[in-house]
DNA sequence: TTTAACTGTTCAACTATTTAACTATTAACG
DNA sequence: CGTTAATAGTTAAATAGTTGAACAGTTAAA
């Protein structure tokens, strides 16, 4: 058979999204290795792109509870990346930035980070590279519909 | 710009398989939600493919150390979805083999997920998420060869 | 036969997560 | 107004997964 069926691409697709979720992790574990887990780097590119943001937001995004959020920006304020600052109109809401320290840690991770992917990405002829990551966008998008009802 | 650069492909890249990667754990999480974990799923799925296989076979394949497949192996041991045996000829070796139990709870839960995976892949062209799952397949080779070094 | 290598386990420490109970604050409405 | 609802966030206990270091038992090599 030259065409594979549904059922074959089924396989393959659960068989290679979890294998490399789980080479990319290691990958970025042994050759970034900056005092910062996957989760924290990903907590830190999110706050900094939008600047300052709360608990609930970032569970929202992350798609987990809020006192996972909680727990996870306690340790990183421990570690001096992430400021709490209480909302002076409403004094429920805590508002999360990074400090200088956070920011720098972050900037200089996410860069090499991105020379890696880049040297992957490099690796594939640019329309390939570039057709895939539009699928990957699609698939986020109905993952979405999917995991909003 | 309509043609992208290689930075904004590798930001897209960063961007998109991190979300990909949370939305479908929480959706497999949520549909699926079966008792076991998603590393459980694999690790069963792993040892239903060869059948038999070792601790330290594991630890390779998984990418972590041996003894954090011990301990992710003795709390299925002790739902009894596995069964370890001591090898009569190398008595260091343990073999892991899925116990009936641990077969029936593996193929229930690959089926929910084979028509989960199928209905989020019948939203797509054939022929690109042929072309997608074939790119993500290359990925792979490319990741196994670089944390091989 | 002593030493080295290998397989797997245990233990302490850590990150990430959920559930449930809780505090403090603000909003709603009767 | 005052009681009740809802909201934002935290705490605590439990579980899963992970690393690193030390260790036991077994086999291979010198």
């Amino acid at each position: 058979m030259n065409v594979p069926n549904i059922k074959d691409l089924v396989d393959r697709y659960i068989a290679v999204s979890f294998s490399v979720e789980k080479k990319a992790a290691s990958l970025v574990k042994n050759q970034i290795g900056s005092d910062l887990t996957n989760d924290q780097h990903f907590t830190l590119r999110y706050i900094n792109q939008v600047g300052s943001c709360t608990s609930s937001e970032l569970a929202e995004v992350f798609d987990v509870k809020k006192s996972a959020i909680t727990a996870m920006i306690t340790r990183m304020w421990e570690k001096g990346l992430i400021q709490r600052t209480r909302d002076e109109n409403d004094r429920r809401v805590v508002y999360l930035t990074l400090t200088e320290k956070g920011s720098e840690l972050y900037v200089k991770a996410e860069e090499k980070i991105h020379n890696l992917v880049e040297s992957l990405i490099n690796r594939f002829d640019q329309a390939e590279i570039q057709q895939f990551i539009e699928t990957f966008e699609k698939l986020d998008k109905v993952l979405s519909q999917s995991n909003g009802q």
